[in-house]
DNA sequence: CGCACCATGTAATGCGTTACATGATTTT
DNA sequence: AAAATCATGTAACGCATTACATGGTGCG
């Protein structure tokens, strides 16, 4: 999947894997992200495929930039994926639902620690998608060709997030709420 | 983490690795699945750890049986995993944000219909979790070693699912609503 | 003086999916 | 007659993480 995410930011412009890494980042970040490491492997092999190819740009105080751009065999690829309908649906992958499912054999006070913990993280990304993710899509979408087109679609995205994130700090606080009592009735 | 949900089920009642595989599927899969090959490949690395120990129950007309059980080293595994916090925000990966992310490259009436689809799947996942899964978590409950109480973090995940389907509904229905006005304007 | 940023990569290990392989019983 | 359920596993491959490895510039 990577490998299309890749493609996607080299059919707006060319990049570094450096800053590809940065861009994911910035943006795709809470739905899709991968390690730079990840990055630079993956693109390696998709010059070995042909969907892209690069160019040294030589530097002298820094290491030297190899810059990527698409291929049109890369803009096939993209095209064809976008092409073949995704039919499913999502599957997440939660460790904290995953620990609080087995909550039971952990000590209460403990649970509720780590789901305030986990409140306070949740709020701080809500409070970021409604500032900071609108500031980057607006500078994003000036600095890309057809840019206002493709920000509706960014903007979408970071809806997606924003509503996410505020569904799960209500539900925290709910259940938070919920585990309180509990803990007060026991005693 | 696999390894973990398998000692956290284990911990309740012995299963074989086509029980453990049917629990994830009715419980914990949508914060967490597996696919039956990978159990049986987890299972049996953590029989060599010493995790879990097995016996072979033999059936005539099926294939025997492996029936696992938690250790004491296990249980002490699966409570140093609960203590040892968890302070990190889940990331999740999401084809359709991406698709959608990049859906300007695409083709408008392709990139609504397959929204719709999500929709249709998301709505059906939203009954699932307000019907069946309350049921199922019932049964559980009353077939488990302290069930009440295990049932209200059970019942807690459950509620995420259904929160979190209800919050997918309402953003698909929006955000297609806003494409599609789009694609009246454009013609 | 230390930390963050810029910039590239390799190696080891782990986790997960898909396909392969088998085969009887029960339900539709 | 076909599909789903029960029941186990192996092999190949791909994707992802963590650690290793290097090193200059700029800022507080």
């Amino acid at each position: 999947m990577l490998k299309y995410i890749l493609l996607g930011f080299l059919n707006m412009h060319a990049h570094t894997g450096y800053d590809l890494h940065a861009h994911l980042e910035t943006s795709t970040a809470h739905f899709w992200n991968a390690k730079l490491s990840q990055i630079y492997v993956t693109l390696k092999k998709m010059e070995s495929d042909g969907l892209i190819q690069s160019e040294i740009e030589e530097q002298d105080d820094r290491p030297d930039k190899r810059i990527y751009s698409i291929t049109d065999s890369g803009r096939t690829e993209l095209q064809d994926w976008l092409d073949k309908p995704h039919t499913t649906v999502d599957q997440m992958k939660s460790k904290m639902l995953l620990r609080l499912f087995f909550a039971g054999f952990h000590n209460l006070d403990t649970v509720i620690t780590e789901l305030n913990l986990q409140k306070a993280l949740h709020e701080q990304r809500l409070r970021y998608y409604r500032t900071e993710t609108r500031q980057i899509i607006d500078i994003g979408a000036e600095s890309t060709p057809n840019g206002d087109y493709h920000k509706i679609f960014w903007d979408a995205t970071r809806e997606f997030g924003e509503r996410y994130e505020a569904m799960v700090v209500e539900w925290l606080t709910e259940t938070i709420q919920i585990l309180s009592t509990m803990q007060v009735e026991k005693e």
